[in-house]
DNA sequence: CCCTATGGTTTACACTGCAAACCGGTATGG
DNA sequence: CCATACCGGTTTGCAGTGTAAACCATAGGG
């Protein structure tokens, strides 16, 4: 059990650690793209919440979010942006590493 | 991909999946006992982090805290309660379920 | 004495996650 | 028509939390 690993725990990105933003990432992560609505059951978060949690991400770069019009209904679709993607699998690659050292 | 899997990220003990916390942690898993000065240098805290957070795992009942004398000096010396462990270990499995089903 | 070090604890604050309230539009019922 | 309810979100208010800086008691050195 390396000393270091204990450092590199609280290295971790925040952005993406969150749990909230961890499962809207996650869902982005096997999709392509995907909708408000379909997060929202998805993920099981408020309709309140997922906006915000939404809106971070967009503001980091992580998601990159579209509005546009579906017949007459307001449609928001979202989509993990290069970034958020490699921001993702970083985290996964810390999942790992901690899954293997302390396990 | 379950869907029940991202509804599931959300229900993570937040007291253990914050990093300051988790490096606690994991020190302690590993090591019987370790006093305030130890967890300083493993975890890279500061003192008043280490003391807070030490503070919270306290009244969460999952770290056991003892003040005592070494000599003329204050020690304080930590331990994981049962509980502490479980719910560590709990989120060790958390842990390995995200990293075998993202990854 | 005064100054610094040790081993912490307390305080102050800025940030953040959350749900409830809200909002502009659209379909619907009387 | 008028209102009323719904849809797809966004904004607001607040309580909780993580952080560093300031603080505290005691000990030791010059």
């Amino acid at each position: 059990m390396a000393e270091e690993l204990f450092q590199e725990i609280r290295q971790v990105d925040r952005l993406v650690h969150e749990p909230a933003r961890l499962a809207i990432l996650a869902v982005l992560y096997g999709v392509e793209e995907a909708d408000f609505l379909y997060l929202l059951r998805t993920t099981g978060l408020t309709k309140g919440n997922l906006s915000a949690h939404l809106a971070k991400l967009e503001a980091a770069g992580y998601v990159e979010v579209r509005k546009r019009f579906l017949g007459k209904k307001p449609n928001t679709v979202c989509r993990l942006t290069p970034e958020g993607r490699q921001a993702f699998e970083r985290y996964l690659t810390w999942l790992k590493r901690l899954a293997r050292n302390l396990g």
